[in-house]
DNA sequence: ATCCTCATGCAACCAATGGTTGCGTATTTC
DNA sequence: GAAATACGCAACCATTGGTTGCATGAGGAT
């Protein structure tokens, strides 16, 4: 049942800051440790950091260019992990649905016969 | 532009025990510290720990009979949790189709000077 | 070649968080 | 009343996200 996730990467997504980072590296086509912390409310050794994870579980890229690195996104990986927020949310989404129908049921048997369609 | 995310509530399903413990408790329809400990890979007084977190988001409430503390999950704002994560996934989504759909655009008007059906 | 600037990398250190164990307390149950 | 059970609290540990400070390396100006 319940969707398999990767944690690591569903993780690197949890955090808010990265989540802005992946913004900002997607509006600007790319960026340094640097030239994000500038849009962001922390220091670039934390950005530095945070780019760490990202890249540990593939979801940008550096590549190095004189004294800069650049970071780029990978798109694929993160659509890898757009779907999996889907499928999480959709699951529960179902999840809820059913216990709505089934509270349904069990309201509706109350006033007639009882027809308790138990999950 | 990107969508307003309760950072608490996010984080608060961030946790992948967090997940499973919601899970847990919606499929049994409730639950206590220890009873949810029992399926779980953590001591309870982990779980208890996280129950304060989801607790404090309003994810579940507690209610309090005879020596046990019975939680039940509060559905409508897993619900509005469930959305926003829907709402984020979307946003990314969106946001990685628009810009496929520009390296489209200029793929093919680089092929109207040059073939190179390169990818 | 040298010096200055700027982007990085590395290390030490701090606070918060998720985890543990141990122990005290309150409610059932026998 | 005594044993068992469900909880709460406190101390303690590891990881993580954040900081500051400093060393290094590449580029540009003199």
């Amino acid at each position: 049942m319940s969707v398999v996730v990767d944690d690591d990467l569903w993780s690197a997504v949890g955090d808010p800051i990265r989540r802005r980072m992946l913004d900002l590296l997607l509006n600007d086509g790319g960026g340094t440790a640097t030239s994000l912390s500038e849009h962001l409310p922390v220091t670039r050794q934390a950005v530095a950091k945070h780019l760490v994870v990202l890249d540990r579980v593939g979801l940008v890229h550096a590549t190095t260019a004189g004294r800069e690195r650049l970071f780029r996104v990978d798109q694929a990986q993160l659509a890898r992990a757009v779907a999996q927020l889907a499928d999480v949310g959709a699951g529960w989404d179902a999840r809820l649905r059913r216990i709505k129908r089934i509270a349904e049921t069990i309201r509706r048997a109350g006033e007639s016969t009882d027809k308790t369609g138990k999950q």
